[in-house]
RNA sequence: GGGCAGGUACCCAAGUGGCCAAAGGGGGCAGACUGUAAAUCUGUUGCCAUCGGCUUCCAAGGUUCGAAUCCUUGCCUGCCCA
């Protein structure tokens, strides 16, 4: 097999498009012929330092990348953030402040250095050519476009139709993150599916530019625990890099079985008719175990897989609770007691009273393994006893008295 | 600048003087079921409380015994005309 061959079959592993392949094919060869490293980018949102397994899907491609010896520009959009999302719904951003920019900038670099190597990867920033470019230039460069083909992106498009607001400045996002390029003679750029109008940009801008367009790679986008949507933080249907073991664990046991098999082919190399052929629910803890061992280490899943078992399969109390709550003689009322409500509500587990009240009518309390049904209800409280508490369906908090 | 249509709970959306804490759907939560799930079914979903009370329907005023509903002003959104 060639050099050439070798690096495609990985490159295009799991892609979803390739604009142009020829072009790819002909960067890469001469790459290879001249000794010159691509330039790889992927752009990345200033605000959203916590990331989620979606976006692993795009940096362990360009951990792809890295592996063949070229060079990754990991783009932080800390001017584009201004703008707001790219999914336009919500509001204009108020631009970051520098600190807290490479603040969050160190944030992510802790989470992507557990897939990249941090020696072969260039963090950017987008404001260093952008904050300082004249007004004049930025007209210069919205003339670059017309309105018509903006309105060719989906959501544009979309909201156009529905008669739903769109802002001139929204306009700008695509044409910056274009411009991005151009900045970084960027040879190749990645991003998930719904970049692909963005990406495009870029490639005429350079044109413009007198560059030569870069090759656009258009990843999958994971869907979040849903099923659905595509994982987000804004939608909650995410899980975190971040995640402590136990819930990334459990996160990933909630998934529905087809989603797991989806997880499996976009997180990981492993055999899809292996896992096929196994029963789901080992599968899925298998899943699990790989995925909290990858950003916690391997005793991590081990552990996680146990007190999941513990927790769930055996419903047996947890050793590490969601919550510990330590009363006061303060807390009680005369006779050391406390109302079942009161207490709920003292887990923090459950916003108010009123939820505390509806949970245990429905049969959601348990008291050191008893259900507790009655809302109403007022209990002891002893000194040197730990109480435990089941507080719905997987939540778990314990209770003791301060002496 | 002018005209028209809108702004309702987490989201979508009904309601157009009292029967409205506000239909319906989605989502969330709980229970049953299960292989952890998913799907399904049932219940529940402003706050505080025993009856009952309190604060809500863009904002501020006003009319009325009584307003999400009527009036005024303002703010916001979309469309059309200029």
């Amino acid at each position: 097999m060639s050099e050439l061959s070798r690096q495609l079959d990985l490159i295009l592993r799991g892609v979803v498009e390739v604009i142009q392949r020829t072009e790819l094919e002909a960067k890469l060869t001469r790459s290879l012929k001249e000794n010159r490293p691509l330039r790889v980018k992927a752009g990345f949102d200033p605000t959203a330092p916590d990331l989620h397994l979606g976006h692993t899907v795009l940096i362990h491609k360009l951990k792809h990348f890295q592996e063949l010896g070229h060079h990754v520009i990991f783009l932080i959009g800390d001017f584009t953030g201004m703008i707001g999302d790219p999914t336009g719904q919500s509001e204009t951003r108020v631009a970051l402040s520098k600190e807290r920019v490479l603040e969050n900038a160190t944030t992510y670099e802790r989470q992507i250095f557990k897939i990249l190597d941090p020696a072969k990867t260039l963090v950017e920033f987008n404001s260093r050519w952008m904050s300082t470019m004249t007004a004049e230039a930025l007209i210069h460069l919205s003339a670059q476009y017309s309105v018509a083909r903006m309105l060719e992106r989906d959501d544009f498009r979309k909201r156009y139709a529905e008669q739903k607001p769109i802002s001139i400045h929204e306009f700008m996002y695509p044409l910056v993150q274009g411009y991005d390029s151009v900045a970084l003679k960027s040879d190749i750029e990645l991003g998930g599916t719904d970049q692909k109008f963005n990406l495009l940009v870029g490639r005429d801008l350079q044109r413009g530019h007198g560059q030569e367009p870069q090759v656009v790679m258009t990843m999958p986008l994971l869907e979040g625990t849903d099923g659905v949507k595509k994982m987000s933080k804004s939608v909650g249907n995410y899980i975190a890099l971040e995640d402590a073991p136990n819930d990334m664990y459990g996160k990933l046991m909630s998934i529905s079985d087809t989603l797991m098999l989806r997880y499996y082919e976009l997180l990981t190399t492993e055999d899809m008719a292996g896992v096929k052929a196994t029963h789901p629910m080992e599968s899925k803890q298998a899943l699990a175990s790989l995925i909290v061992a990858r950003y916690h280490g391997e005793d991590a899943g081990r552990q996680a897989r146990v007190a999941f078992q513990q927790k769930f399969q055996e419903r047996e109390f947890p050793s590490e609770p969601d919550a510990r709550v330590m009363l006061t003689l303060a807390d009680l009322q005369e006779g050391h007691a406390i109302s079942l409500v009161e207490l709920v509500v003292k887990t923090r587990l459950v916003p108010s009273k009123s939820e505390a009240r509806r949970l245990i009518i429905q049969g959601g309390l348990e008291v050191d393994e008893q259900k507790q049904l009655d809302a109403k209800a007022v209990i002891p409280i002893v000194a040197g006893h730990t109480y435990r508490l089941k507080v719905g369906r997987r939540k778990f908090a314990v209770v003791e008295l301060k002496k």
